[in-house]
DNA sequence: TGACCAGGTTTCCCTCGGGAAACCAACGAA
DNA sequence: TTCGTTGGTTTCCCGAGGGAAACCTGGTCA
Protein backbone atom coordinates (compact mmCIF):
# COMPACT_ATOMS: atom_id res chain seq x y z
CA UNK A 1 0.00 0.00 0.00
CA UNK A 2 1.28 3.51 -0.43
CA UNK A 3 1.53 5.58 2.53
CA UNK A 4 -1.35 7.91 3.12
CA UNK A 5 0.78 10.84 4.44
CA UNK A 6 3.97 12.63 3.05
CA UNK A 7 5.85 14.51 5.91
CA UNK A 8 7.92 16.18 3.03
CA UNK A 9 4.60 18.01 1.73
CA UNK A 10 3.80 20.92 3.29
CA UNK A 11 0.56 20.36 2.71
CA UNK A 12 0.39 17.28 4.99
CA UNK A 13 -1.25 17.19 8.41
CA UNK A 14 1.91 15.13 9.53
CA UNK A 15 3.70 18.36 9.09
CA UNK A 16 1.58 19.58 12.15
CA UNK A 17 2.58 17.17 14.03
CA UNK A 18 6.17 17.44 12.86
CA UNK A 19 6.00 20.79 14.51
CA UNK A 20 4.12 20.31 17.42
CA UNK A 21 6.76 17.15 18.53
CA UNK A 22 9.71 19.12 17.04
CA UNK A 23 9.54 21.33 19.99
CA UNK A 24 11.95 21.40 23.22
CA UNK A 25 9.32 21.64 25.80
CA UNK A 26 7.22 19.56 24.43
CA UNK A 27 9.64 16.81 24.29
CA UNK A 28 11.09 17.37 27.61
CA UNK A 29 7.57 17.70 29.00
CA UNK A 30 6.80 13.89 27.49
CA UNK A 31 9.97 12.87 28.48
CA UNK A 32 9.57 13.60 31.95
CA UNK A 33 6.48 12.00 32.00
CA UNK A 34 7.46 8.23 31.05
CA UNK A 35 7.66 7.66 34.10
CA UNK A 36 4.06 8.10 35.21
CA UNK A 37 1.49 10.97 36.50
CA UNK A 38 3.30 14.32 37.35
CA UNK A 39 1.60 17.33 38.84
CA UNK A 40 1.75 20.94 37.12
CA UNK A 41 4.09 22.51 39.63
CA UNK A 42 6.27 19.53 40.09
CA UNK A 43 6.90 19.41 36.34
CA UNK A 44 7.54 23.39 36.17
CA UNK A 45 10.05 22.67 39.20
CA UNK A 46 11.89 19.95 37.27
CA UNK A 47 12.09 21.35 34.07
CA UNK A 48 14.47 24.27 34.60
CA UNK A 49 14.00 27.22 32.54
CA UNK A 50 10.11 26.15 31.89
CA UNK A 51 7.45 29.44 32.45
CA UNK A 52 4.18 28.44 33.70
CA UNK A 53 2.68 30.11 30.65
CA UNK A 54 4.93 27.96 27.97
CA UNK A 55 4.48 24.81 30.57
CA UNK A 56 0.23 25.52 30.26
CA UNK A 57 0.40 25.84 26.99
CA UNK A 58 2.12 23.18 25.76
CA UNK A 59 0.23 21.02 27.88
CA UNK A 60 -2.76 22.08 26.42
CA UNK A 61 -1.84 21.43 23.06
CA UNK A 62 -0.38 17.65 24.27
CA UNK A 63 -3.63 17.34 25.50
CA UNK A 64 -5.60 17.99 22.77
CA UNK A 65 -3.37 15.86 20.42
CA UNK A 66 -4.13 13.29 22.80
CA UNK A 67 -0.49 12.56 23.89
CA UNK A 68 -1.66 13.78 26.96
CA UNK A 69 -4.50 13.20 29.64
CA UNK A 70 -5.46 15.53 32.28
CA UNK A 71 -6.82 14.64 35.72
CA UNK A 72 -8.15 16.85 38.17
CA UNK A 73 -8.45 15.53 41.85
CA UNK A 74 -10.79 17.25 44.31
CA UNK A 75 -8.52 17.42 46.94
CA UNK A 76 -8.03 20.48 48.97
CA UNK A 77 -6.15 22.58 47.87
CA UNK A 78 -7.16 20.93 44.17
CA UNK A 79 -4.62 19.07 42.48
CA UNK A 80 -3.79 18.12 38.84
CA UNK A 81 -1.24 15.37 37.18
CA UNK A 82 -0.61 15.02 33.47
CA UNK A 83 0.29 11.47 32.43
CA UNK A 84 1.10 10.17 29.03
CA UNK A 85 -1.81 8.65 26.91
CA UNK A 86 -1.45 4.92 25.37
CA UNK A 87 -0.91 6.85 22.20
CA UNK A 88 1.65 9.26 24.22
CA UNK A 89 3.90 6.04 25.50
CA UNK A 90 3.96 4.80 21.97
CA UNK A 91 6.36 7.77 21.57
CA UNK A 92 8.60 7.58 25.01
CA UNK A 93 11.05 5.37 23.49
CA UNK A 94 11.33 7.54 20.59
CA UNK A 95 11.53 10.99 22.37
CA UNK A 96 13.82 9.23 25.44
CA UNK A 97 16.51 8.33 22.28
CA UNK A 98 16.49 12.14 21.53
CA UNK A 99 17.46 13.33 24.90
CA UNK A 100 19.59 10.26 25.45
CA UNK A 101 21.43 10.83 22.35
CA UNK A 102 21.86 14.55 23.26
CA UNK A 103 23.42 13.86 26.50
CA UNK A 104 25.39 11.02 25.22
CA UNK A 105 26.83 13.02 22.34
CA UNK A 106 27.25 16.27 23.70
CA UNK A 107 31.27 15.88 23.91
CA UNK A 108 31.16 15.08 20.02
CA UNK A 109 29.21 17.19 19.18
CA UNK A 110 31.06 19.98 21.47
CA UNK A 111 33.98 18.98 19.79
CA UNK A 112 32.60 19.91 16.20
CA UNK A 113 31.93 23.00 16.85
CA UNK A 114 35.28 24.08 18.37
CA UNK A 115 36.66 22.78 15.43
CA UNK A 116 34.39 24.16 12.86
CA UNK A 117 34.67 27.66 14.59
CA UNK A 118 38.40 27.24 14.47
CA UNK A 119 38.38 26.17 10.94
CA UNK A 120 36.54 29.25 10.41
CA UNK A 121 38.47 32.00 12.26
CA UNK A 122 41.82 30.32 11.01
CA UNK B 1 28.85 5.57 36.87
CA UNK B 2 26.36 9.18 37.06
CA UNK B 3 25.48 10.88 33.95
CA UNK B 4 27.57 13.81 32.73
CA UNK B 5 24.75 15.78 31.62
CA UNK B 6 21.32 16.73 32.38
CA UNK B 7 18.40 17.66 29.60
CA UNK B 8 16.64 18.85 32.30
CA UNK B 9 19.11 21.36 33.20
CA UNK B 10 18.75 24.70 32.07
CA UNK B 11 22.29 25.46 31.88
CA UNK B 12 23.24 22.29 30.73
CA UNK B 13 24.71 22.38 27.14
CA UNK B 14 22.58 19.19 26.05
CA UNK B 15 19.69 21.72 26.21
CA UNK B 16 21.80 23.51 23.37
CA UNK B 17 21.48 20.23 21.38
CA UNK B 18 18.19 19.54 21.98
CA UNK B 19 16.94 22.84 20.92
CA UNK B 20 18.48 22.50 17.58
CA UNK B 21 17.62 18.70 16.88
CA UNK B 22 14.01 20.35 18.16
CA UNK B 23 13.66 22.01 14.77
CA UNK B 24 11.00 20.74 12.38
CA UNK B 25 13.67 21.84 9.33
CA UNK B 26 16.63 19.90 10.99
CA UNK B 27 14.40 16.87 11.10
CA UNK B 28 13.54 16.80 7.96
CA UNK B 29 16.74 17.53 6.74
CA UNK B 30 18.59 14.99 8.40
CA UNK B 31 16.02 12.23 7.63
CA UNK B 32 15.95 13.35 3.85
CA UNK B 33 19.98 12.74 3.78
CA UNK B 34 19.85 9.44 5.49
CA UNK B 35 19.75 7.99 1.61
CA UNK B 36 22.77 9.35 0.90
CA UNK B 37 24.11 12.82 -0.34
CA UNK B 38 21.98 15.39 -1.91
CA UNK B 39 22.58 18.89 -3.52
CA UNK B 40 21.31 21.88 -2.34
CA UNK B 41 18.77 22.69 -4.63
CA UNK B 42 17.39 19.18 -4.26
CA UNK B 43 16.95 19.39 -0.93
CA UNK B 44 15.03 22.70 -1.59
CA UNK B 45 12.47 21.06 -4.26
CA UNK B 46 12.41 17.97 -1.85
CA UNK B 47 11.13 19.31 1.37
CA UNK B 48 8.21 21.15 0.72
CA UNK B 49 8.10 24.85 2.17
CA UNK B 50 11.64 25.17 3.44
CA UNK B 51 12.97 28.97 1.81
CA UNK B 52 16.26 29.13 0.52
CA UNK B 53 18.02 31.27 3.39
CA UNK B 54 16.09 28.54 6.38
CA UNK B 55 18.08 25.96 3.94
CA UNK B 56 21.26 27.24 4.22
CA UNK B 57 20.94 28.46 7.50
CA UNK B 58 19.98 24.69 9.13
CA UNK B 59 22.28 22.96 7.06
CA UNK B 60 25.41 25.75 8.16
CA UNK B 61 24.16 24.63 11.83
CA UNK B 62 24.10 20.93 11.18
CA UNK B 63 27.44 21.24 9.78
CA UNK B 64 28.26 22.99 12.86
CA UNK B 65 27.29 20.62 14.81
CA UNK B 66 29.40 17.55 13.26
CA UNK B 67 26.09 16.09 12.10
CA UNK B 68 25.91 16.92 8.34
CA UNK B 69 29.25 16.87 5.80
CA UNK B 70 29.38 19.63 2.96
CA UNK B 71 31.27 18.68 0.03
CA UNK B 72 32.05 21.22 -2.98
CA UNK B 73 32.67 19.78 -6.02
CA UNK B 74 34.85 21.81 -8.86
CA UNK B 75 32.08 21.06 -11.82
CA UNK B 76 30.62 23.91 -13.89
CA UNK B 77 28.41 25.37 -12.53
CA UNK B 78 30.17 24.11 -9.23
CA UNK B 79 27.62 21.57 -6.85
CA UNK B 80 27.27 21.18 -3.27
CA UNK B 81 26.07 18.28 -1.97
CA UNK B 82 25.25 17.38 1.77
CA UNK B 83 26.01 13.74 3.62
CA UNK B 84 25.23 13.07 6.94
CA UNK B 85 28.39 12.45 8.81
CA UNK B 86 29.15 9.03 11.25
CA UNK B 87 27.93 10.77 13.84
CA UNK B 88 24.60 12.39 12.10
CA UNK B 89 24.57 8.59 10.91
CA UNK B 90 23.72 7.77 14.59
CA UNK B 91 20.43 9.78 14.52
CA UNK B 92 19.41 8.18 11.42
CA UNK B 93 16.69 6.04 13.17
CA UNK B 94 15.60 8.15 15.95
CA UNK B 95 14.59 10.95 13.11
CA UNK B 96 12.94 8.53 11.04
CA UNK B 97 11.10 7.20 13.45
CA UNK B 98 9.73 10.52 14.18
CA UNK B 99 8.53 11.61 10.78
CA UNK B 100 7.13 7.75 10.54
CA UNK B 101 5.50 8.03 13.87
CA UNK B 102 3.82 11.38 12.79
CA UNK B 103 2.90 9.54 9.10
CA UNK B 104 1.56 6.16 11.08
CA UNK B 105 -0.23 7.87 13.86
CA UNK B 106 -1.57 10.69 12.02
CA UNK B 107 -5.37 9.70 12.02
CA UNK B 108 -5.47 8.68 16.00
CA UNK B 109 -3.82 12.76 16.72
CA UNK B 110 -6.52 14.24 14.23
CA UNK B 111 -9.31 11.98 16.12
CA UNK B 112 -8.11 13.52 19.20
CA UNK B 113 -8.02 17.08 18.20
CA UNK B 114 -11.76 16.54 16.78
CA UNK B 115 -12.77 14.95 19.74
CA UNK B 116 -11.11 17.87 22.36
CA UNK B 117 -12.54 20.46 20.03
CA UNK B 118 -16.25 18.96 20.15
CA UNK B 119 -16.08 18.58 24.15
CA UNK B 120 -14.62 22.56 24.26
CA UNK B 121 -17.38 23.53 22.09
CA UNK B 122 -20.32 21.85 23.30
C1' DT C 1 -11.37 39.41 57.15
C1' DG C 2 -6.97 38.33 55.48
C1' DA C 3 -3.40 34.93 54.19
C1' DC C 4 -1.97 31.01 51.69
C1' DC C 5 -2.01 27.00 48.76
C1' DA C 6 -2.30 24.85 43.67
C1' DG C 7 -3.08 25.75 39.14
C1' DG C 8 -3.65 28.44 35.92
C1' DT C 9 -4.79 32.95 32.66
C1' DT C 10 -3.78 37.48 31.11
C1' DT C 11 -1.06 41.41 29.97
C1' DC C 12 2.96 43.68 28.44
C1' DC C 13 6.73 43.75 25.71
C1' DC C 14 10.57 42.47 23.10
C1' DT C 15 13.28 39.35 20.50
C1' DC C 16 13.85 35.93 17.13
C1' DG C 17 12.25 33.04 13.24
C1' DG C 18 11.40 32.98 8.92
C1' DG C 19 9.01 34.25 4.21
C1' DA C 20 9.78 37.03 -0.12
C1' DA C 21 12.62 38.74 -3.10
C1' DA C 22 16.65 41.03 -4.59
C1' DC C 23 21.40 40.54 -5.08
C1' DC C 24 25.98 38.22 -5.88
C1' DA C 25 29.89 35.17 -7.68
C1' DA C 26 31.77 32.12 -10.99
C1' DC C 27 31.57 30.14 -15.23
C1' DG C 28 30.00 28.55 -19.90
C1' DA C 29 27.05 29.02 -23.79
C1' DA C 30 24.75 31.56 -27.39
C1' DT D 1 27.36 40.99 -23.73
C1' DT D 2 23.58 39.02 -22.01
C1' DC D 3 21.45 34.76 -20.22
C1' DG D 4 21.37 30.74 -17.55
C1' DT D 5 23.13 27.61 -14.22
C1' DT D 6 24.19 26.40 -8.97
C1' DG D 7 24.59 27.87 -4.44
C1' DG D 8 24.26 30.83 -1.75
C1' DT D 9 23.89 35.93 1.22
C1' DT D 10 21.51 40.10 2.34
C1' DT D 11 17.71 43.08 3.20
C1' DC D 12 13.17 44.13 4.58
C1' DC D 13 9.51 43.22 7.36
C1' DC D 14 5.97 41.04 9.93
C1' DG D 15 3.96 37.86 13.20
C1' DA D 16 4.63 34.27 16.48
C1' DG D 17 7.23 32.74 20.67
C1' DG D 18 8.06 33.29 25.00
C1' DG D 19 9.90 35.62 29.57
C1' DA D 20 8.28 38.40 33.67
C1' DA D 21 5.02 39.43 36.53
C1' DA D 22 0.46 40.57 37.88
C1' DC D 23 -3.97 38.73 38.38
C1' DC D 24 -7.67 35.17 39.21
C1' DT D 25 -10.29 31.18 41.25
C1' DG D 26 -11.66 28.21 44.52
C1' DG D 27 -11.15 26.44 49.17
C1' DT D 28 -9.30 26.08 53.92
C1' DC D 29 -7.24 27.95 57.92
C1' DA D 30 -6.44 31.36 61.60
Amino acid sequence: MTPAYDVFDDRCPTRMVLDRLADKWALLVLDRLKGGPVRFNHLRRDIRGLSQKVLSQTLKRLERDGLVKRTVHPTVPVSVDYALTPLGQTLTETVAAFAHWAELNMDAVLAAQAAYDTASVG
